[in-house]
DNA sequence: CGTCTTTGACCTGCGC
DNA sequence: GCGCAGGTCAAAGACG
């Protein structure tokens, strides 16, 4: 495949994708999550607020899951320096931010009849993971989950770096202040 | 040929 | 201690 920029047909929301016209986008930013030790939700929206249920898709404890690795390496709780995660109304559960991600991992969970997957940065030394699912209530809305920072820059966004972003800008360029302030009018 | 997706198995944490 | 649920690994196959 040879890791072009778009690798899919269906990465609608690839920054480089030059025959995209962004009016055409089935996409939302529905609610956003700023998932940080605590699981703390920031409840600046004055939308529909997503539980932590929502985004666990029904664990109650969160991310209480398996937090391991094969080789034993337990990933401490302070290593996880931020996680988001935020619905979007789309068709597609694949969403481009501008990172290249490979999936891992599929995984039925309970209580949710929508498969979640899991996908890594495949950028070397990138230990950012994405969950993608859909939403258990309303499948129109995906359920997207980043785990980690990215260490290094946003191909779209070196790319466009003289340029506006064609997209949304990717959840690494939310800062919280901004959300607050964005959400808070 | 290189990379990605799929998928079953395995591992670990947590609740009972 | 056991079972369940979630997360990850890794081999095999698919694809460009």
């Amino acid at each position: 495949m040879g890791y072009a920029e778009n690798p899919k047909p269906n990465y609608n929301f690839s920054c480089t994708d030059e025959g995209l016209d962004p009016s055409t986008i089935e996409f939302q930013v529905s609610d956003y999550l700023m998932l940080d030790d605590g699981f703390a939700v920031d409840d600046s929206s004055s939308q529909t607020m997503l539980s932590s249920e929502h985004v666990a898709s029904g664990s109650p404890a969160g991310y209480s899951g398996a937090t391991k690795h094969k080789n034993g390496v337990k990933k401490n709780k302070t290593e996880v320096e931020q996680r988001i995660a935020f619905r979007t109304k789309s068709d597609l559960e694949i969403m481009d931010d501008g990172f290249k991600w490979r999936k891992y991992g599929k995984k039925s969970v309970k209580n949710s009849p929508n498969p979640r997957n899991y996908y890594k940065c495949s950028s070397s030394g990138c230990s950012v993971k994405k969950r993608v699912e859909r939403e258990r209530e309303d499948p129109r809305y995906v359920i997207t989950s980043y785990d980690g920072v990215h260490n290094h820059e946003s191909p779209c966004m070196v790319y466009y770096s003289n340029q506006m972003p064609l997209m949304a800008p990717s959840p690494w360029t939310w800062q919280p202040s901004t959300l607050q302030s964005s959400s808070s009018s």
